[in-house]
DNA sequence: TGACAATTGACAGTGGGTGTCAAACGACTA
DNA sequence: TAGTCGTTTGACACCCACTGTCAATTGTCA
């Protein structure tokens, strides 16, 4: 009678991870050898000593092994915006939020800088790229319509000011990328924040 | 020796474009009958009288078959906004040529309404309308850059509002098309080009 | 240890997409 | 009107992403 759950995940779950996990170190790497495009998912399952048919149950396209994390950080950053605190503005409640984000990938830095490399090369994977940051923008959506008891129906402000900082967010984004991550993002982000929330036409744009 | 250049085709010309009628044809009617999934290109090119082989010719992919024109209206947009007006601000000479784009929509509200139906269904087709978009922010933020004179890659504001310009047209068209192309889009656009030149945070939004 | 469930490999099949080559066809010329 | 040239097309072979199925393996729990 070992432990019973959670804890101590068990041998079947640690296989799992390690498959996982192998499935993803042998993409990575013969993907920066040859370009995503130039490698089978069969030879990827090779590499990781596993069938090919095995890799599609692990991964339901070629392309999602390039992003294995990115389910758990939509469910964080969902969480973290869900509920917007009432005692800050909606847009420095995002700021934090987008900031706490951009923290975790500053932190795996590496991994975010290969991954961008491959990215900037395979329109297939932009494409994923495109597509959660679509799905961040309906979370904020509906988080800022709750946030400020609006119907998101009738009114266009909260979608419109979702798609819009989180636009801004992946123009900060790009550029730490072109930067080699040497940027600095929270201060990136603070001005694109602050540009917005005064106002395209502000400053001196025109 | 008939006409030299450009006016009256030609026959080879006629049928090429007959040929890529054909096949828009029966791809949007099977595709309507059975889903894109359904569909395979050997089927619509069956229904067209041509070979699968010849149907790949015609288009790259059996996604791109749903965006026959999107090429064209690319290059005028480019066109259109490559050499904003200076006697206006960046934000309303945006909204003049997002006006005209809107307006072209309007007119083939039909297949658009039948290809945003398909869309909506086809994760596979999201990515390219996503594509596109992208394809615009570019564009909009080199006009900007080049309108203003600033340099793209010091300044983020160019790249920013292009996204942030981007997205609210997305925002705006997506509740068109969920209006059943009933909304008024001159409207919308306008409320949300205003939300956006005074602010973020202005107006009750907080 | 043995029964049960989850994981895996092997195999066969569908469909998207490409390379190649020869046949068919439109365009131009003598 | 026939003949030549370049383009378009169809036929065939092929690669790869992805799926369904089923039997064999392996972890789990009693």
């Amino acid at each position: 009678m070992t432990t019973p759950t959670a804890l101590e995940p068990g041998l079947r779950e640690r296989k799992k991870r390690q498959t996982r996990d192998r499935l993803v170190e042998a993409a990575f790497a013969l993907f920066a050898e040859r370009g995503f495009d130039h490698v089978s998912a069969a030879e990827i399952a090779a590499r990781a000593d596993v069938s090919e048919r095995t890799f599609f149950r692990y991964f339901p396209t070629k392309e999602d092994v390039i992003f294995p994390d990115t389910e758990e950080m939509r469910g964080r950053v969902d969480e973290l915006v869900a509920n917007l605190p009432t005692d800050l503005s909606v847009i420095e409640g995002l700021r934090r939020a987008l900031q706490t984000i951009s923290h975790e990938f500053e932190d795996s830095k590496e991994l975010q800088l290969a991954r961008a490399r491959l990215v900037e090369a395979t329109p297939s994977l932009q494409t994923l790229v495109l597509q959660h940051e679509e799905k961040w923008v309906e979370s904020f959506a509906d988080a800022i319509a709750a946030r400020l008891g609006l119907d998101p129906d009738e009114d266009l402000r909260p979608e419109l000011t979702a798609a819009v900082v989180v636009a801004a967010f992946r123009a900060v984004m790009n550029r730490w990328i072109r930067s080699g991550g040497e940027a600095d993002i929270d201060q990136m982000l603070d001005q694109a924040l602050v540009f917005l929330g005064s106002g395209l036409g502000s400053s001196d744009l025109d």
